[in-house]
DNA sequence: GCGGTCCTTGACCCCCGGGTCAGGGGATGG
DNA sequence: CCATCCCCTGACCCGGGGGTCAAGGACCGC
């Protein structure tokens, strides 16, 4: 029963409490490993009141996925130059994405989710999809333009994704001795060379210097 | 309490079947959400029998594991030629990676577990670190012949991995259209652009027709 | 036939964890 | 000072699913 549940401002940090507990737990120990009874325990409420914020667990898990996804495309956004060339665009939403997601690197352990909870695949895919579309338009673009090698936009975009979400993941892990910057800028070298046309672009392309 | 059965060969065929049972209905629904009762239904034995065999569902789940990774690495294996150059070798062996991943989709559904489930991600990680480990050495070797642009090879080796997974995973999904392929031959010529270190080489190496 | 090992069954136990609910307190406004 | 709407509590209910077990084949060698 949480239809439009009307939050006072305490109202809305108490949930917000709870969404923030409960993504460290999950990030810790996994979602189906993690009792409604640790998060209400985390945040030093009593279980019932989880019930008054969330419709149950899944709930919250959807909602914490969606905050996230706002998130992030919000900081992809802000680090693309819309004057820049297709490629270059590409690299800064790429390495924007490495660096945000070290910073919220908890957050994203939960998007991984999407490989072993079938329930929220869906859910889920939509986030990769919609990055996905966004870059397989600039890769068309690019395409058009001669300066991204002529391969399926689609194709070549998930590309991109899968590489930023790879490192995300082995670096989150601790894998990957690299420190953030260095990551960052190594992405964008790897997905650059594997899209670029030729060496000249991808060299171009990469004497830029980001901020 | 399953120490040392010596297993007849109705016994291995029965402990076969449950693997085989498991592992499709977890890569249809998740490790979690795939009950003891649902394993043993699909097998037609009562759930007693599961723990015959068994010690429980994880000691299942990590026989399972461990099987599919030497089948992974025996392919890999057998498509990589010991004389060819570095960067060829690793070619083949992503396209192989690929080929395999398509071909048992349901089984590395699985794999991507690590994500999730906390309890096995160290049984897990050491299926891809030891495939990045074979691949880091043949970047190491390619960087000192000079084919390989100079990157950290552990880093580098991790993109090939992280690429070929990706790729798996989304075709998989059903979110790339490609037959095998023509993915597998995307992917080659993803990851040896992405690391060769002019254009020259990665035309010579992507001239090679792979059987 | 007889003992022994392997295989199989399904009812049963039992706990854990999701979800509920009756009740209580503290604001705010009329 | 009553009413109302949030917020909060924790004991309780209850089902599901993991794991057990006593018993009963089936097939072997002897």
């Amino acid at each position: 029963m949480t239809e439009d549940r009307r939050l006072t401002t305490q109202g809305q940090e108490r949930k917000q409490q709870l969404l923030d507990h409960a993504a460290a737990l999950f990030a810790e120990r996994g979602f189906a490993e993690t009792r409604v009874l640790d998060i209400v325990g985390a945040a030093g409420v009593a279980k019932g009141l989880f019930y008054w914020y969330f419709e149950n667990k899944e709930a919250l898990f959807r909602e914490l996925v969606e905050q996230n996804r706002l998130q992030l495309r919000r900081a992809q956004a802000a680090a693309i130059d819309p004057e820049a060339e297709p490629l270059l665009r590409i690299r800064q939403g790429a390495e924007a994405s490495v660096r945000y997601m070290a910073r919220y690197a908890h957050f994203f352990a939960l998007l991984e989710v999407e490989n072993l909870e079938k329930q929220f695949a869906d859910e889920l895919r939509k986030g990769t999809d919609v990055h996905t579309a966004d870059v397989a338009a600039l890769v068309r673009a690019g395409v058009a333009d001669g300066s991204i090698r002529d391969e399926d936009p689609e194709v070549a975009a998930y590309g991109v994704v899968g590489t930023v979400g790879y490192y995300g993941h082995f670096h989150r892990t601790g894998r990957i001795a690299l420190d953030v910057d260095e990551l960052a800028a190594f992405v964008g070298r790897f997905v650059v060379c594997a899209l670029a046309s030729d060496e000249e672009i991808a060299r171009r392309v990469l004497a830029v210097r980001l901020g």
